[in-house]
DNA sequence: GCGATGGTAGAGACAGGTCTGTATCATTGT
DNA sequence: ACAATGATACAGACCTGTCTCTACCATCGC
């Protein structure tokens, strides 16, 4: 019985320390190009088929890497889960005081994956549209992304000295899930001035500026 | 199983004053099932075979009334805008002058097809996710649905009073749809405390309650 | 050096299922 | 009898996932 878990192991093992060679492995090609067109196109609507012709990988390749195409579906949101967490980490936050540039610098961050031309949302947001069976485990990662944001702006929002955090921080969840919703559907594009100036006005609410 | 619909029989049974009212009993429940199932699984996770168990109607009656899935999808999300439009000018607008009232009450209209067990966000939203190829004429239905909700938001935001309705109007809908969004994927519900209190910051920022 | 071996990958056929849409027959109400 | 509808079979396309066959390349035994 051939690998458990495919490449990771295997490689490592007979790898040998051998020069990374000539093309990237199968297995990132793979995640790579579903990775594009899930976003693009959406989940339901790029099959295996039009995976397997866009990378270049024989279909057995693609079924020897992940079990089932919500494995791979699973595998893409996990990489932006991961990458979207990395981005936040790293991120040049302007020093958490009791400063409304700071949120509003986070929700100014708050926009991965944002190629002007083909900006389709937030990939979690529209992957849970797409798969509503609540025991669907892509459908759960998803909302495991929106709790990690809801966590870190509520952070934000505690070190900006909001009176109420938890307020502040549902405020400024539901401006960016409408940045991501709006940069998608409407015509509004996804860094627009809205954004920046609403999270400013909510901050300054927030934080007795505006009314205490 | 005939026993199944009662509108079948009442069809004869009720005169109904409107002209063609007799014909539309079949259209009507295929319409009706379509649209629960559309809202509630997605409309490319609900296949026709679905719709005609669901309706208890011929596959040949619905495709008599409907052309194509696609019409009928359409139809649905007319069916959609027409009443939601509806709703929206029946609304008892608070006397739109220059409260902060006004708006906010329209923003906590903005929540049509509220059934607080089965939430699943704004239904052109998610239709705009699960149809990306621009050409589809639902997908333009679904734009044009954000079209004229932004209108009526700027029309509110001008009776509010706004120093820059534009800028109002954009962060309003932002909003809403972050409340759709996040009513469907987090965890807080369509009706969150923060929506409202959201909409009367940025509408007490936007009318020189907050600076100015 | 040289062939054997074993793991990885490409190509494509195929099975079984689902989807949309059409055609045909049966039923029912008037 | 007639028209509308229910029931059902079917066609063609597509999708997921499995299978076989082949090629390549690195290592291992000799």
């Amino acid at each position: 019985m051939p690998g458990l878990d495919p490449a990771a192991t295997d490689r490592s093992v007979l790898g040998m320390g051998e020069a990374e060679g000539a093309r990237k492995p199968a297995r990132d090609r793979i995640l790579d190009t579903a990775a594009e067109l899930f976003y693009r196109e959406g989940i339901r609507a790029v099959g295996i088929d039009t995976i397997i012709a866009h990378s270049g990988v024989a279909k057995m390749s693609l079924y020897r890497n992940f079990a089932s195409k919500e494995e791979l579906v699973c595998a893409y949101l996990e990489r932006n889960l991961v990458q979207h967490a990395a981005w936040w980490d790293r991120g040049d936050r302007p020093s958490p005081r009791r400063s409304a540039g700071a949120d509003e610098g986070a929700v100014h961050r708050a926009r991965p994956l944002d190629r002007p031309s083909e900006f389709q949302g937030c990939p979690f947001t529209t992957a849970a549209a797409e798969l509503r069976d609540p025991a669907n485990p892509a459908r759960m990662l998803a909302l495991a992304h929106k709790r990690m944001v809801r966590d870190r702006l509520h952070a934000l929002a505690v070190a900006a000295g909001a009176d109420e955090p938890d307020r502040l921080c549902a405020q400024l969840q539901l401006l960016m899930e409408g940045a991501y919703a709006s940069g998608r559907a409407l015509d509004l594009g996804p860094g627009n001035e809205a954004v920046a100036s609403a999270a400013a006005a909510l901050i300054d609410a927030a934080c007795g500026k505006g009314r205490a």
